[in-house]
DNA sequence: AGCACGCTTCGGCAGACAGCGAAACGTTCT
DNA sequence: AGAACGTTTCGCTGTCTGCCGAAGCGTGCT
C-alpha cells in the first residue's frame, strides 16, 4: 500500500497568495534565475524580507537555489509551477496599473513573453494564428465549445518547420498534435508544449527574439520582425 | 487601447490558500453544487465561518451561487477554476492523514474521483492505459521527455467508441488527438478533455459509475466492473 | 588581513484574518 | 401566525505573518 494521499493544495496556494511571492515566481516565469537582491527590487521589499519569503517558496518547493559564490540563483523548481502561474493568471483579475515603469513593463509583457519555455502574448497567439493561415497547423475546433479546442501538425507543417530549422527529429513522431495554452491577457491559443518550445528556442538562436531585461519579457527584433512576415506570414501591424 | 494588464494572480492564490476554503474548492472540484451548510461541515467549521469563506470565494469570481428557496448552492465557477485546482494539487505536497473518515475518503479519492467532468484517480489511469492497450489511443512519446507527451485517438478507437454509444459527431473531427491531465495521484495520465468527458458521460449512463456521497468521489459498480474488461480489457486487479 | 558585498537571522511592531457564538434575516412548513 | 430551518451579519478574541532595521555570517576583492 502507498502512504499517499489527498496533497495540500492550501499550503501552495498560501504560499503563491502573498503579493510579494507572487511577484517573484511571476518574475521567475520565463525560466530564468535571479538573485536575491534583484528579486528584492522586483518585489519592492527589502532585502531581509525577501529573504524570508524565498525560504517560505523553498519549503513549498516552488523554488530551487544555485549557489555560486556569494550569490544565490531562485528559479522555478519545475515546469509545472510555471503551468499552474499561468492557469492561475487565467482565472486571476486583471491588476490596477501602479507605476508608471510597472505600466510599461505590463505593456511589454501583453506584446510579447514567455511562458516558461515557449513564446506567449500578442505576439504568441499571432504566430499561432499564422501558423493556422500558413497550414502548418489545423485546428479542429472543440465539440462541446468550451476551449477545449484541437490542432494537428499538418505534413506540409513539418516540413515547413524542417525548412526553418526547427529540430522535428527530437518532436513526437507521426500525425503530430500540438499542446496550446489559453493566453491570460488575449484569452486565445498560443502554441507551446515541445513543438512552441524548439520553435521559441529556433527563433532565439536566429536572433529573431531578444530577452529583455527580465527574462520573461522578451523583443522582437527588426531581423524578426521580417522573418516572421516573410516566413509564416506573420502582418506586421500585429508585431507592434 | 486596452485597459488590461498583469493579472493579479497573488489575490485568487490567496483566496485559494487557506485550508477551510481549500476544502471547499476541492469538494466542488466534481463540478456538483453544495448549499453553505454541507460545505461547513465539509471543512469543519462554523456555518457563520463557511459563509465569511465563500463570500470572499464569490468575490474572487471563483464560486458561483444558485439560490433555490432558503437553500444556496455553490458551484466551481468554470471549468478553469477545476483544471487551476488539480494543477496545483500536482505540485503540492501530500497531506497527512487527519481522521479514519478523512482516510477512507482520501482512499476513495485516490480509486476514483472526476476531475470536474472526467474521470481521474486510478480507475482514471487504468482506463487510459487499457485504451493504449486496445489500441484505441495511440501514445506519441515526448520529445523532450518533460510531460509534453501527446495521445491520437486511432480509426478503430473512433469506431470502438462508437459501439460503445459515445457520441463522436459532438467532439472534434478527423485526425482527433486527445487531452490528458496528469493525475496527481498517480502521476500519470489519465483521459480529460471533450473526450475524456463523454466517455465519462457515457460510463454514468450505462451505470457503470455512480457518485458517491459527494460528487466528486466515484464509485465502479458491478456492472462497471465486468464492462471495464469486458469492453476494453481493464484488468480486473486494478479496478480495487 | 581587512573591507565590501550578498544574504540570512533576530527582535519587535502593526495589520490582517480565521475562528466562534449570538443575533438578525428570509424562506418554508404546519 | 408561529415555529423551524438555512444562511448571513456582527462583535470579539487570539494568532499569524509581512514588514523593517540591526546584527551576524560567509564569500570575494585588494
Amino acid at each position: 500500500m502507498d502512504a499517499r494521499t489527498e496533497t495540500d493544495v492550501a499550503q501552495v496556494a498560501a504560499a503563491i497568495g502573498d503579493p510579494s511571492r507572487a511577484k517573484v515566481l511571476l518574475a521567475l516565469g520565463g525560466g530564468g534565475a535571479l538573485p536575491a537582491s534583484a528579486l528584492a527590487a522586483e518585489a519592492g521589499v527589502s532585502n531581509s524580507t525577501i529573504s524570508g519569503h524565498l525560504a517560505k517558496l523553498l519549503d513549498a518547493r516552488l523554488l530551487t537555489v544555485e549557489l555560486d559564490g556569494r550569490h544565490r540563483y531562485y528559479r522555478l523548481a519545475t515546469k509545472d509551477v510555471a503551468r499552474a502561474l499561468e492557469q492561475l493568471a487565467l482565472i486571476a483579475r486583471p491588476l490596477p496599473v501602479r507605476s508608471l515603469n510597472a505600466d510599461t513593463r505590463a505593456k511589454a509583457l501583453l506584446r510579447a513573453r514567455l511562458c516558461y519555455d515557449h513564446l506567449a502574448g500578442r505576439l504568441g497567439v499571432a504566430v499561432m494564428s499564422a501558423l493556422q493561415e500558413q497550414d502548418v497547423l489545423a485546428a479542429e475546433p472543440a465539440g462541446t465549445g468550451d476551449g477545449d479546442a484541437v490542432y494537428v501538425l499538418t505534413p506540409h507543417g513539418r516540413a515547413e518547420l524542417t525548412a526553418f530549422g526547427v529540430d522535428m527529429e527530437r518532436l513526437p513522431r507521426r500525425r503530430s498534435s500540438v499542446r496550446y495554452c489559453v493566453d491570460w491577457a488575449e484569452r486565445r491559443h498560443h502554441l507551446a508544449g515541445p513543438l512552441g518550445a524548439a520553435l521559441t528556442a529556433r527563433m532565439f538562436a536566429l536572433e529573431w527574439l531578444r530577452h529583455g531585461k527580465y527574462r520573461r519579457v522578451v523583443h522582437l527584433t527588426a531581423a524578426g520582425r521580417e522573418g516572421l512576415a516573410a516566413t509564416f506570414g506573420v502582418p506586421a501591424d500585429q508585431l507592434g
